[in-house]
RNA sequence: CGCGGAGUGGAGCAGCACGGUAGCUCGUCGGGCUCAUAACCCGAAGGUCGUAGGUUCAAAUCCUGCCUCCGCAACCA
């Protein structure tokens, strides 16, 4: 059993996350799952950011201290996670004690070492704002919060030497050709950050007081990302001197998903830090895209935002699930409407899987009390369907593996539908009348079952609940990966449970009107 | 000439690194079936694959120019 240790970014704890913000963890967690189908020992971490000017001044217009308001904010996205059912083994706050020592301890070595020097900080600042800004930020030259001028100023600030490790980073990321994934996103940071040459990275701040100290130079506080990207070892237990066990076992971690608009710090900064630590590096860095509302970025101002709450109120966490997971094309953005919600729930939910399901096992009970018959493949349309179940089988393994999981998704809809297509062909209702066809009825009602076992299977990652229920109506067979080498894993013999219609169809309208209807007592 | 991505029937997408009848889901129209959740199955209409050229026996797929849209552009978390 080979460990697998995969991990999402850490969520800037300064609010409520949207739905967008949830498909990071919903994607996580299904690779997580798949992983274990195959048997991996996985080590799933997730966690929040806690620290940094912003999250103090909304502390401070809420009248609370910075760690009062994250408690809380954090609890909630903690609650949010849970809500998608998420498996993550662990749930990293930078605030923890541990982690910030660890991080102080870190910051420490690598000045230690010369890889962090002091220096100063140039930029423009606004005095009543007491915040820099780049020339690029500035609008009009102007400050971008208040509109009033800025003044080149100077601050003492410790920087981290980035720029002694081009060359290498440059070679790692040409002999690791996965190591930033999809190509699409390697290709531009190797084009836009990393050949034009990477400058030294401000890594402590006098300004901000809300954060790790620097424990040699009080007056500074570590600024976001030496303490934000460590959680990713500090929460299995590394130490400068002394990493536990647990961390010599799970580090390098195998697949870390983030954002794409982080993908920056994730490709240049975090490899430079682990490799001034003397660690190896991840072996693969995935930058997803954004889930817009309608085709625009989600934002409050905008009010286009849906949050998890409400969508799995209305359609349930396995189908919030399903439709985060296939509304995403691989390496692209990926859109959700309230219509387009309720077009996947009644198309592949309900009238593919759903109602294959309840035909199939209505028609086990009535023809045969619900008893598994034998296997016996004669038709044409038998072997076409195996074969396209292994076909299918085969698809969603390689999709999974490349991460492309709205195409792993399709594979298991398209069985489905060569499922619906066999019952037509067979016509089950007919043999049903002839006494002497009562065996191939038999094993067209066993291929119809095994098939949906398939599905089942497919679907641990992707909607954990609904497939649990199928594997327990089907009699509790084999459900892990590997059984599907064979178009028989169900016993015959077996016997064959009712089930409540997994999917109920959605009358547009009415749901939309609904959902509208609480969003107002909601607001 | 900043970098990257995208432009395919009414909608949403696949196909393009290995050129060779344009595929899928939804929608529309017609038909079939009755096991099932007004579901399921079959068939039809609908695209000169952004645009202008080039290479080739053959291009959505390779090359070049142009247009449009989106993201990123350095300390912003």
């Amino acid at each position: 059993m080979s460990k697998f240790y995969i991990t999402t970014a850490i969520t800037y704890a300064s609010g409520t996350p949207h739905i967008g913000n949830c498909y990071e963890i919903v994607l996580t967690d299904a690779v997580a799952r798949h992983r274990r189908a195959l048997g991996d020992d996985v080590y799933f971490l997730t966690g929040s950011d806690e620290h940094g000017q912003k999250i103090a001044e909304k502390a401070a217009a809420a009248g609370v201290t910075p760690k009062e308001f994250v408690d809380k904010t954090v609890a909630a996205i903690e609650e949010i996670w849970r809500s998608f059912n998420t498996t993550f083994d662990k749930f990293i706050r930078t605030t923890d004690p541990y982690h910030e020592k660890t991080v102080q301890k870190i910051f420490k070595k690598l000045y230690d070492k010369g890889d962090i020097y002091k220096g100063e900080y140039e930029g423009m600042y606004c005095t009543p704002c007491e915040s820099f800004w780049t020339s690029s930020q500035l609008q009009d030259g102007k400050c971008p919060d208040c509109g009033r001028e800025c003044i080149p100023a100077k601050e003492e600030a410790y920087f981290l030497k980035l720029s002694a490790f081009q060359g290498w980073l440059e070679q790692f990321i040409e002999e690791n050709p996965d190591f930033i994934y999809p190509e699409s996103r390697k290709k531009e940071m190797l084009n836009n950050f990393i050949k034009p040459g990477i400058l030294d990275l401000c890594v402590s701040r006098t300004t901000v007081k809300w954060g790790i100290p620097v424990d040699f130079d009080p007056k500074h506080v570590i600024y976001i990302w030496i303490d934000a990207l460590s959680n990713y070892i500090t929460a299995i237990g590394y130490d400068t001197e002394t990493p536990t066990e647990q961390f010599q076992k799970l580090w390098g971690a195998d697949l870390q998903i983030i954002g794409k608009d982080i993908m920056r710090f994730h490709s240049i900064y975090w490899p430079i830090i682990l490799h001034c630590l003397d660690l190896p590096l991840p072996r693969q860095i995935f930058g997803h895209a954004w889930l817009l509302s309608g085709g625009d970025k989600m934002s409050k101002s905008k009010g286009n935002t849906i949050y998890s709450k409400e969508l799995i109120k209305f359609f349930g966490v396995d189908a919030a699930r399903f439709y985060l997971l296939q509304a995403m094309p691989f390496g692209d953005d990926g859109v959700i409407t309230y219509e387009n919600v309720i077009s996947v729930f009644n198309t592949d939910l309900a009238n593919n899987i759903g109602n294959l399901v309840s035909r199939t096992i209505s028609m086990s009970q009535k023809y045969f009390g619900g008893i598994i018959g034998t296997p016996h493949n004669t038709e044409e349309f038998d072997k076409d369907l195996i074969e396209t179940a292994f076909l299918c089988r085969d698809n969603y393994l390689k999709n999974f593996e490349t991460l492309h999981i709205a195409d792993a998704i399709k594979n298991i809809t398209d069985l489905g539908r060569r499922l619906n297509k066999y019952i037509d062909e067979t016509t089950p209702w007919v043999l049903a009348k002839d006494e002497t066809k009562k065996e191939r009825l038999g094993a067209v009602i066993y291929n119809l079952l095994e098939g949906i076992r398939f599905i089942a299977v497919m679907l641990i990652p992707i909607m954990p609940e609904t497939s649990e229920k199928i594997i327990k109506a089907l009699g509790n067979p084999p459900e892990n990966l590997e059984s599907l080498c064979n178009f028989g894993g169900l016993k015959a013999g077996g016997s064959v449970q009712t089930i409540e219609n997994l999917f109920i169809r959605i009358d547009e309208k009415k749901m939309i009107e609904e959902i509208e209807k609480y969003r107002e007592n909601e607001q």
